[in-house]
DNA sequence: CATGAATGAGCGTTCATTCAT
DNA sequence: GATGAATGAACGCTCATTCAT
């Protein structure tokens, strides 16, 4: 058998674990994934999986670089879609929403290694985040070059500020959810163009 | 024996279990809390630990609702030493930053009850996070009649708001310490200004 | 105190304890009665349960007591109201029946200690059971007199299988009662008369 | 290895982990088997026992299952060697005697689901009942076309009476076995006999 | 490569009984 | 006599990982 064939093959089993460990994700939380349930779903031996993955926390690894790509992903096309530089900081606020309420799961897997300090985070996984951050500082930078945003601000540090503050507020906006709903005058999209509006006014 | 003195001996057990988990978390981590492991170092009974705590999640609230008291405490004695609106929330920040710096675990806790949506919550525990809302919606007020608060945003969504950006940053704080102090121009007090310096004005 | 005074204290208690546990019986089953709620209920300190009964096997013995006890009174009483032997013994299965139908924890105890050889079987339990056995056996020896009871069947043996044979049916009417209910031309009467009139056919 | 010999494997795990509950069961008692002891005579793992019975209570029905489908095949045999309905019933109450004295444990194990209603009652040891009652059903009609058996008794009542009868007279005789062997004109047997004399003569 | 049977430490919780006060 | 805090063995069950085949 030709090497490349192999490698599809070997490719197709690693996604197929991945696809396994994401559906039972959806349907019973981070939290409650199991190796047993991985293995039936995939229909791979449980010994198989390992053979894939060192161990249940790189799958999680696996599921969150995805998670992280694809949120880049959707930085990018936010991003392309605006020309001035403030409405482009604007589209990734909103592109973070939106992802955050289109795919729940990948955002959690995306706080989950935000939030705590995992030792299976990879390079690869560092490298997405840090291409965030370029994208953002790139705008940042642009948005300084236009006068539109101060230019005493350290982008780099601010694009770090940004990143805190939004994950901060998605958090907020998924966790309080309930409470949200219940408050006559709050809804979630208020308390997001809040946000926005502090935070664009604040970079002024 | 007077019943006072039983109400003392009945509390110094409780503190006993609360301080040997409180110990163990320090140690180990939030999660992997255990019960046998109070009991060893509480010199306790494991059975006993149930005659204080319904559960081992009982243990977690209890300390997260000594978490957030602690919290609103530093976040009034912070605000106590200032005058003007905008230096008081400033000063809640700060407080907050500290908080997280001394308080490594305590921080933990009022994020982890912050993040998941325990069913423990109690209202008790509630009713703590409510004054601290409170305690900044008064002082949003003050800066808005001093007209050093933009008046038309609703203090209510403000003060929801900065809790969420808030939280945010100091998330970014701790899991990306190493990060920060890695860059050559970049510092957690900087990163910490930075923000300070949006949101306030981002909300003059 | 005049130790009068005291036994009735005493006996007070006793009674409060035993009142306790039949209560907790009846609400939960025979099996999940545990000392906690006994104590709780009875406004006794657990300490004190064990002042009065040796452990909880002694309380659930001091119940099928009292329950062996109350289904002799029924007995006694069901062979009053007829005068020839064959409907006394028609009139002690039905009160047997009757029994179990209003009170079956107090049912539920006698079978306990029938089908279970527990050790904690006093002679004073016994001796009611012999009581029982007495009056059966009274009753078949007015029979044969009377030839309506064959002759040639020792009147004991016959009291100890018509014991089996009762106990053994009321069983399969506590246990089946769905089934039977279920059954287009079976009921619970159905199933008795006709185990009664194949016992009285059996002995005649 | 071939699937056949996997099967056949397996197969002697699952007969393992019964046989040692067995064991166990009939050393200390239906009630007091629990998986750390099964886990150590079978000589496999705790988790292991896991893999072959859903639950502790599996275990159990499993038993009971046997147990049933020995005590019909007790049933079965004991009816071929006789010709006569009368004879075939005397042959099964005999059975059902012989067995008890064999297989306490089983028999145990019949009462036990005679008399619980588990909710693990699986159809498959409904199944079995089923048999036992329609072999009986089938000797009862057989015996009212002979004319032996009084053809006015509804064949299915009379066999579940029958069944009633004879389990109840079986744990008398379990029970009271210490009881009768101090009678001096009681034993077993004489107890036995009494009850299919009374049983055959009532349904002439 | 692939399998899946086997592992066993680990977990939270219960509860009859004891005993110092 | 009365208390009730304390005990700790016991329990059924889970699950990430390993390894002989």
């Amino acid at each position: 058998m030709p090497k490349e064939k192999q490698t599809t093959k070997k490719q197709e089993k690693y996604t197929l674990i991945l696809d396994a460990a994401e559906t039972l994700m959806k349907k019973k939380g981070l939290y409650s994934l199991n190796m047993d349930e991985v293995s039936y779903f995939s229909n791979l031996a449980k010994g198989t999986l390992y053979l894939y993955f060192r161990s249940k926390e790189e799958i999680l690894a696996a599921l969150a670089l995805k998670a992280r790509i694809l949120l880049l992903a959707h930085f990018e096309k936010a991003v392309l879609n605006e020309n001035q530089p403030i409405q482009q900081l604007k589209a990734i606020i909103h592109a973070n929403y939106t992802f955050l309420k289109n795919n729940p799961l990948y955002y959690e897997l995306v706080s989950f290694y935000e939030i705590n300090d995992r030792e299976t985070e990879t390079e690869e996984m560092s490298a997405v985040i840090l291409r965030i951050t370029e994208l953002v500082i790139g705008i940042i930078k642009n948005g300084q070059l236009a006068g539109e945003i101060d230019s005493r601000i350290d982008p780099s540090i601010l694009s770090f500020t940004m990143w805190g503050m939004t994950v901060g507020i998605m958090q907020l906006l998924k966790v309080k959810a309930a409470t949200i709903s219940n408050h006559p005058n709050l809804s979630e999209n208020i308390v997001l163009d809040n946000y926005i509006k502090v935070f664009l006014d604040g970079i002024k």
